[in-house]
DNA sequence: ATGAAAGCGCTAACAG
DNA sequence: CTGTTAGCGCTTTCAT
């Protein structure tokens, strides 16, 4: 591969003039600068980016942090993500956690600010502690999907009103006239989706709908369906299912039709979040949805203002911890909802 | 971030030292070594990658192409690819082209050679005269899913016996019984799907079956549902439908359930892959298996070999196109087959 | 066993 | 306008 001193002998001038006219630093005379243009594509230069990170003091990439890119939801993410970091100048090196806390600390330890000037966080099951202590070494961190607008998580972040978001659906259930309907709160695990469970409580209430049946599961399909068989077989009254992701909702479908039940005819399901297959299910599921792109958007925007702004050294000024509020999810009615039959 | 010289001066030693203690290059006396270790931890000194790469003479990461990390396909063979990689020392960069060749031009023109040692592509529809290209200019690259070992593409790959996947699938439907099968073929813009056709088809004519009717189509849940339509409404004495890929069977299943027929009862249907969905889908999906994670390993391996025998270098001395055959395709009955109803 | 020095490819002052 | 110089953080001969 030619290198920038190659170009510059071949034009005859100094690797600095070069760089000049490759960057448009101003300052470089019409004549040179077409000969140095030739020389370019002459030699077919390209610049080696790696060596102009370095140069600049900064790393080439923004590092995406998932629990795992197979589930179905961060290729969807991710593909925002690339997209948005293409256009502001990064590649992006996608970081499998595999819900692995260690597996996290090992990615961020080898290349936040070696090889990623930024990281940008899904619910990969991280360590705030971890996420600190890069930041504090100087990358900036940014949580994408935190859940809660008003409980700041100390990290800046981009938040997405998830408790409205249960909300919204427990409210459509309602207003087709559902009493008795199941909840499945996913991620067990994390513990995350609790916000979203408490959105879709909060709905009852108002209503004057006391109680409702739960189960906590895996934010997978089959986690729902099994979630969703044992509140059918505890509770075969139910007219509804709402789940707090659209994995396990569709799961839930699964298990209804697995027990003859017909959707929507003899059990509405929703879900949340809008992922594709919630629009290429049968039937379509209902959902609530969640404006991925825009977050994605958000997120490596603020990122990068992160970094330009060099954070990590400002933060120790006692700024305040930076949050971006993405617009309110929103109800997306298909085919997976209907009123209860009533029996 | 502490850089090298700072563990250095910290442990009164030079550089050069540091760096033989940190990779093991021996002649380093113990006591030394174990100041310098504990100036490492002591800073909590960390690599930096890009410089690393940089003085090595190489560059940091791999780079996977892919159409659109969306299609639920790629995101398991990322997820492979990555662990591969990552056991042998490098992170991947995901590299959308959108099945835009001028995208992945423009990707590859970046960052082969400067960010990436190493280009794995899918079938992403790239231009194999772009692949040459950064080939020449000394950066290896593998197709990751060659279609026909029979005809190499001139290019380092790993083949998988897409025929032999398309041969298998009809077979199982003709010793079902079937004989009145429709055929869709996916990807109607790249056309690399005819291989696995030419094995259905195959099959077909091995038995004496003389014809079937093909609708082509996207490679996609809604490709398949629109061409399973079209051919059940041109023939409804259909009892089989086999597609070349899950997503399109996953879409014919779609389209009987709309059309009144009961999968496997009224209609059997077949796929090519095993993606996550396949196991996921009601009734699950008959398909015939493709070695995924087997591919990846095959093919971050021989991307590997090539790049530590500086193949750019190599190639032109003649030698041969490396080729890497996976293991067979295996066909995988679950619940969307059976034997066709008398009627 | 350790150090000195050069250089990977590029950028960024600062001179001229 | 263009060239000179230094240096990013690391590795790697080659001396000592």
């Amino acid at each position: 591969m030619p290198t920038l001193s190659e170009v510059a002998r071949h034009a005859g001038v100094t690797p600095a003039t070069v760089s000049n006219v490759l960057r448009n630093r101003g300052r470089v005379g019409e004549t040179t600068r077409q000969r140095v243009l030739e020389a370019v594509d002459a030699l077919g230069y390209r610049p080696h980016l790696a060596a102009r990170a370095l140069a600049e003091g900064r790393a080439p990439t923004l590092a995406l942090m998932v629990s795992s890119i197979a589930n179905p939801f961060y290729p969807e993410f991710a593909l925002a993500v690339e997209r948005a970091a293409r256009a502001s100048g990064n590649f992006v090196i996608i970081c499998n956690t595999n819900d692995d806390p260690a597996t996290g600390r090992a990615y961020l330890d080898q290349i936040a600010g070696t090889l990623s000037e930024g990281v940008l966080v899904t619910n990969a099951n991280l360590h705030f502690a971890d996420l600190h202590v890069t930041e504090s070494r100087g990358t900036p961190v940014v949580l994408c999907m935190w859940e809660r607008p008003n409980e700041p998580p100390g990290l800046p972040c981009v938040a997405v009103d998830f408790r409205l978001a249960g909300e919204l659906a427990g409210k459509h259930l309602l207003e087709l006239g559902h009493r008795r309907i199941g909840a499945i709160v996913g991620s067990k695990v994390s513990g995350i989706h609790a916000t979203r469970y408490e959105g879709f409580v909060d709905a009852l209430r108002v209503a004057g709908v006391r109680k409702n049946r739960v189960k906590h599961a895996a934010d997978t399909i089959h986690g729902g369906y099994t979630a969703a068989r044992a509140l059918l077989e505890a509770d075969p009254q139910l007219t509804a299912i709402f789940a707090t992701n659209d994995l396990p909702a569709l799961g839930a479908m699964h298990a209804a039709a697995d027990l003859g039940l017909s959707v929507p005819t003899d059990l509405s399901v929703i879900g949340i979040t809008d992922i594709q297959l919630a629009r290429e299910s049968r039937p379509a599921l209902t959902t609530v949805a969640v404006p991925t792109v825009e977050v994605a958007g958000l997120a490596v925007s603020l990122l990068r203002e992160l970094i330009e702004s060099s954070y990590g050294h400002a933060r120790r000024g006692k700024t305040k911890v930076p949050m971006r509020i993405s617009s309110a999810p929103k109800l997306v009615v298909r085919a997976s909802t209907d009123v209860p039959r009533s029996r």
